[in-house]
DNA sequence: TCTTGCCCTAAACTATGGTTCAGGGTTTAT
DNA sequence: ATAAACCCTGAACCATAGTTTAGGGCAAGA
């Protein structure tokens, strides 16, 4: 007889997604991973379709949407096609997130891109010197301890 | 006489920046704000050059650089010109990092997109039904409880 | 002067997302 | 049949990044 498809141990799962077997288990201790069965000796045995979901839950979190967050999405997920309305409400407005986080993180970018331009010009240890000076004068001027130099 | 230039309170500050003053003081005590003098009755008084520092560390926080790099990254500002090789290879590293992890997040964003894609199809009730018979069969088939329905 | 608003510190507390450990059963290969 | 390799749980522990609280001093306007 042919098998056609197995199980997976909490091991296999781990290594398939490269991720430590005690998150695993903590995740499902968090309520993320409700679908997931136990055998008779109390352990864990992973299907197919459990795979499928243990997937869009990294994608999720690889996407830093809290735990929290997930579980509702799987919870969603177990809940049948009537949840769908809900499933896409969430996926959007993470969506939406995320990529406003993206935005502003590639615009502070450019604001340290800029600090590397100018560490990289031919006067950069001038222009450097100048601003400690400056900065320096301003602290006495204003009878502060000059806390540079 | 005329005043050219102030300083300002840890309030000022907290609101130019619209961060907490908890958070302040947090990164005072973290030793992210080394430059920062006090008055004789023992309160932070902030001159200019300060907050040109404090916008930098906002920038670097707003990229997700850890406090301890970022601290590590002041100490360099504060060392004068002799460590611009050493602020280069961190804010490089950093960049780089960020980067990587933009792509990532991009990446997976885009499994999302495809789950979305898929709720929005017309037939997406009957694909979802149709993946939550497959899961209950697959428990079944395995001798497991059927954790779908 | 005195109240209101602002400042300080230290220490405790919180949230999030895990990891590690102790103690104990199961399975597999030899 | 026994050791090595796995699996389990619960509870403690950890790191990171703050926030909150308690207790007290300073400053500015009425």
């Amino acid at each position: 007889m042919i098998k056609i498809d197995n199980t997976y141990t909490i091991k296999d799962v781990a290594e398939r997604f490269n991720l430590p077997i005690s998150t695993i288990r903590y995740y499902d201790k968090q309520g993320l991973l409700p679908f997931v069965a136990k055998n008779q000796a109390g352990y864990r045995e992973f299907t197919t379709a459990d795979l499928h979901l243990i997937r869009t839950i990294v994608c999720l979190r690889n996407t830093e949407m809290p735990l929290r967050d997930i579980r509702q999405y799987i919870n969603y997920c177990m809940a049948g096609p009537k949840s769908i309305p809900l499933r896409k409400a969430l996926l959007q407005s993470h969506k939406s997130r995320v990529l406003k986080k993206q935005a502003k993180i590639m615009h502070d970018l450019q604001e340290i891109d800029y600090k590397l331009d100018r560490y990289n010009a031919p006067d950069a240890a001038a222009f450097v010197s100048a601003e400690l000076q400056f900065a320096s004068n301003e602290k006495r001027a204003h009878g502060l301890r000059d806390t540079f130099s």
